[in-house]
DNA sequence: ACCTGAACACCGTTCAAGT
DNA sequence: ACCTGAACACCGTTCAAGT
């Protein structure tokens, strides 16, 4: 690692920096999948040497996490950018939720990196975006917190589950379609006595929808709070 | 891997099996954590050649599902075990919730598996225990399913929290209290135009509780249903 | 200050060869 | 049928040496 003046080559192309590293890893993340974040990966598609990078940047964990918070605080910009100022909390909540939802659907390994995370910046954004909505929602200051970091694990049981279905799904070559169907029939063929509730869900399974799925549990959270 | 008629040379020790390796594996995670579970130290352990186990396992991820789901499948029976039978279905839900986290408390590795696993056997056996109690609840049938998937995710977020925590206190070789600490610290760190809600929370960090925290959420999903 | 690239200490997995 | 253990194709990370 290094200081933060990141000097160039004068009126050079642009050097090596840890930007440019970390826009380099969401691109091979985005374009391979979890696996595909590779030293060497990166070095290679940088033009420079494996070591080089750590100039920059401190181990892959720090990598990752970077490149995880880059892609969360453009997500919860853009929330901000588009509610509408007469939005009630719920709907904030809810918008903030979705916005997370989206952004795990189309970059996998967020939702990966983000169950695996802890208390570390990305998720503090998250914590931070809907403690202030959950506070503007009225309810007595002890619950606040309690409802807080419940929409907050739940939002990341949902992460973490969904990075795993794209991680399957990816190594199968399947499309979420082929892969929700495979799981049906797997969860149709369970023993009847022994799981009488899960063979009841995989019927449901096949025509889901996992968005709507998932903001309905927001919202029966957020029905808690009343 | 091999069809399931174990044989053993006839009256001496027993030979390497799917289980030995399993519970082997378990003890390795349980005492070294994550990064201890390795083909190599496993085999070491075992008195075997790495290519051994291949035999008996089909890969690591086939190891390490298994070994989740040998202590899922302990834990999930034990609760049964314990709840009295006059028992609501609200307090079994909890009492399936708690002893998910207590398990997780004490095996970190099984939160980790678990965020990282999808619709598979551990966290079928998680959806059922749960799904058969929702659906005791009363409430409309449409419900019950968004309900026992909340309550999934729910548990499912905690426990790659907890698991991701442990992990680092390990790393550092911290206690618990130490770790949380230092999150604290940390977070009384941020900006405070910027943070304002993560900071109020920072105060509480340290005399929290985690497990009535986690009852706490539950509690708010269930409210919900009302 | 920043970059190079070989080297180190690991991995999971395979497979010819044994019994 | 089951086990051995060397070998393969990788990893993340370090570090002397360069500019």
């Amino acid at each position: 690692m290094r200081s933060n003046t990141t000097r160039r080559t004068q009126r050079g192309e642009p050097s090596l920096s840890r930007e440019r590293i970390i826009d380099a890893a969401i691109a091979l993340l985005d374009t391979e999948g979890e696996g595909g974040l590779t030293f060497r990966a990166l070095s290679e598609r940088l033009a420079t040497g494996a070591g080089a990078i750590y100039w920059h940047v401190a181990n892959k964990d720090d990598l990752l996490n970077a490149a995880c918070d880059a892609i969360v605080t453009a997500t919860l910009a853009g929330v901000d950018a588009d509610s509408p100022s007469g939005a009630t909390p719920q709907a904030r909540i809810r918008a903030i939720g979705l916005a997370m939802f989206d952004t795990i659907d189309a970059h996998p390994w967020v939702g990966a990196e983000l169950a695996r995370a802890s208390w570390k910046m990305p998720m503090v954004r998250i914590l931070e975006s809907l403690g202030r909505q959950v506070g503007a929602l009225g309810v007595a200051a002890p619950v606040v917190g309690v409802a807080t970091t419940t929409l907050l694990s739940y939002i990341l049981g949902v992460a973490g589950q969904n990075a795993a279905n794209a991680q399957i799904a990816r190594a199968q070559q399947l499309v979420r379609e082929t892969f929700l169907a495979s799981v049906a029939s797997d969860w149709a063929a369970l023993d009847a006595d022994q799981f009488p509730f899960t063979r009841s869900l995989a019927e449901h399974l096949r025509d889901h929808d996992d968005r709507n799925d998932f903001a309905a549990g927001i919202d029966l959270i957020l029905q808690g709070l009343r």
